[in-house]
DNA sequence: TTAACCTCACAACAGTTGTTATGCTAATTA
DNA sequence: TAATTAGCATAACAACTGTTGTGAGGTTAA
């Protein structure tokens, strides 16, 4: 399948980027990654643009693919928790997928068709948490008082700062101790 | 003054930083922003990346200098907070920051270096949050089942993540909408 | 004045980049 | 079988990169 190998591609892009940084990530150092030359990188893109696009919205595919996995399998406010866990480095490939995505931000800084990609698919995200926290809110699982748009960028933030400190902080917090957080909080608004 | 032509030089790269990205901030690029040849660029930095180490710790000590100002003006839990949301984008200045910061924390991906830099002034941070917490605890300002570490943790994600949300969310949290959303968890842990 | 030096412009260097064109081999299709 | 296409290697291209050296003009010091 052709589609296949433009993924095989992409993860040799996203080993380069982890490994060397995304602006050593050159089309002739993912070709090398992938054993071959830069026939097999122009053959299945256009651009090196076209390239960059696809690797980071598999970082997005990827992601949605395992809240989607959550939001089927959950429910209550355990799905909130799923949900927002998700996004959690709890595991070496959400860790390489956070590396990516921070290099793809800081890659997106200063170029504006990028960062509103970025603010896509987080206010998408933000909905999703808006409408799992109205209908806690419904179903008398959370406190009355909470407001969901409120409580979504405040939950939000928390997965986003606590996904950050994994990276640069020496001693980061383990899976256990992020889930905690996490927990904590989401406790707080129930009741 | 010889330094203060450096920071001009680092201000200039900040400029195109923000404006154009990080990986095209070429030498060119930086003289241009400055109206004048990269002979006055490599005469005042050894190499790009000494310039690049620069500027980065340009970030780290703007953003110090707030800390130090909230530190020696406040007191209390007023304090705590003053020095947490020193680091908030609240005004244009320090969301500049925020975007240089975010520049150069997807660019120490790859680079074990860069990196262990950004952990170690956030180490240096999270020992400045927890000293705070211990002392506001000792004074009986918050409650007495608070865990300096823990709550260092998640009062460190909740800035960054805050932060981080300014940049990626299509209508970013207002600087008082910020400032609630941290004070409200900063009252949490008192009483 | 003479000498040293700071500040900077300018040009040239080698290396790397993305892009493109060409051609070969094997698989597919007619 | 013949023709076509997919898959990829190779090489060459211009553009851009950081770095270095040379030198000019102005300032300071002896």
């Amino acid at each position: 399948m052709q589609n296949d190998r433009r993924l095989e591609v992409a993860s040799a892009a996203w080993r380069v980027i982890v490994r060397e940084g995304l602006d050593r990530t050159s089309m002739r150092a993912i070709a090398q990654e992938m054993n071959c030359t830069t026939g097999v990188v122009t053959h299945y893109f256009r651009n090196k643009q076209e390239l960059i696009l696809f690797a980071l919205h598999q970082v997005t595919a990827r992601l949605q693919g395992k809240m989607g996995l959550a939001i089927n399998t959950l429910s209550g406010p355990e799905r909130l928790v799923g949900v927002l866990s998700s996004f959690l480095p709890l595991d070496q490939e959400r860790q390489e997928i956070l590396q990516v995505w921070v290099a793809f931000l800081g890659y997106a800084v200063g170029r504006k068709d990028l960062m509103t990609d970025h603010r896509q698919s987080a206010g998408e995200l933000r909905q999703v948490i808006i409408q799992e926290l109205s209908t806690l809110k419904s179903q008398r699982e959370i406190r009355s008082d909470v407001d969901p748009e409120y409580e979504a960028n405040v939950l939000l933030a928390l997965v986003n700062g606590v996904s950050l400190d994994t990276l640069i902080q020496a001693q980061p917090l383990s899976a256990e101790q992020q889930l905690i957080v996490l927990q904590r909080y989401v406790d707080g608004l129930c009741l």
